[in-house]
DNA sequence: TATTGTTATACTCTATAACTATA
DNA sequence: TATAGTTATAGAGTATAACAATA
C-alpha cells in the first residue's frame, strides 16, 4: 500500500485518521444544527462541565480573551450560561451553566454519543482493541521528537 | 470504566474519539498558520486534487454554492486557483489549482502528515492494527440504522 | 423552466489593539 | 504596574434570498 518504499501503511493511517476526523465533525455539525446551535457554541457547552472564569476558558479554548466575551454573549442570550462575579476578585467573571444549559449539554452529549456510534458502526466493533488505538494517540506527548 | 451497566466501554471509546479528533484538529490548524492559511483554505487546497465545478465542489464541502464564491475569490486572490470556463456549458467555471497551488498541497500534505505523526505518535504504532480500526469506522454506512 | 454561479445581506467566529476596573 | 474582561474594528466563514446568464 501508499508510496511502497520506506514508511508503507503510515500514509495510509494518516488518510485514515483524516476521514475519521472529518466524519466525527460532521456529526457533531448536525447535532448542534438539530438543536440551532453552531458548532462552537455546542463546544462551549461540552467543555462548560465546571465553572470557570473566562480567561481559563481561553485558555482551554485555545483562543484570544476577547472571542470569549462574544461567545459567551450569545450563549447568555440563549439562555445557556451566566456570568457569576467573583467573590475573592471582582475584576473575575465565573463562567456557570444554567440549569436550561445543563440539560441541554446533557441532551447533546448523549446524542452526540448515539450519532457517532451509529455513523462509524462504533458498537459492533471490538471496544478493547479500538480503546487501546486512540489510548495510544492520546497518551500525553507520545514522539520523542517535539514538533 | 464509563458508567458501570449496560454499554460498559462504549462511552470510553466516544470520548477517545473526540479527544483524537480534537487533537487532529489542532494539528491541521497549526500547519495552516504556519503557512498564513485558515483552516478552509487549507481544506479547499487538499480537496481540490482533481479540478471541479463550483457546483461540484460546494456538494463535496457540503456547503451553500454562494460560500463556495468567497472561498475561491480568497483562494484566487493568494494564487492558489483559477476559474477555468468550461467549454460544454458556459454557467460552469471548472476550479483548478495554479503551480503554486500543487506545490503548497503537497507541502502541506507532507506537513499534516507528519506533523500528526509526531503530535499522535503514529511511528511508534502497529500499522496493521490501527489500520483495522480506522476503515472500520469508516467503512461506507456502516451500521444497519441510519440516524 | 431549470440550473450555474454571483451578489446582497446578515450573523457568527476570530484576532488585534485600546480601554476599564480592579488588583 | 499587571491582570481580567470588554469594546471597537476588521476580516473570514456561513446561509438565505434574489438575480443574471445559460441551458
Amino acid at each position: 500500500m501508499s508510496d511502497g518504499q520506506g514508511d508503507a501503511g503510515l500514509e495510509d493511517v494518516v488518510d485514515g485518521l483524516l476521514e475519521v476526523t472529518s466524519r466525527v465533525h460532521h456529526v457533531v455539525c448536525s447535532v448542534a444544527a438539530r438543536h440551532d446551535l453552531t458548532p462552537q457554541q455546542l463546544e462551549l457547552l461540552r467543555m462548560l462541565a465546571v465553572p470557570v472564569s473566562m480567561r481559563a476558558f481561553a485558555e482551554e479554548l485555545s483562543c484570544d480573551p476577547s472571542n470569549v466575551t462574544g461567545l459567551v454573549d450569545r450563549a447568555e442570550r440563549l439562555g445557556l450560561v451566566e456570568r457569576v462575579p467573583d467573590q475573592s476578585d471582582r475584576r473575575v467573571r465565573i463562567l456557570k451553566l444554567t440549569t436550561k444549559g445543563r440539560n441541554l449539554r446533557s441532551t447533546i452529549n448523549q446524542e452526540v454519543a448515539r450519532s457517532l456510534t451509529n455513523a462509524l458502526g462504533l458498537s459492533t466493533d471490538d471496544h478493547a482493541k479500538v480503546m487501546s488505538v486512540l489510548a495510544a494517540m492520546t497518551s500525553a506527548t507520545k514522539p520523542p521528537r517535539t514538533d
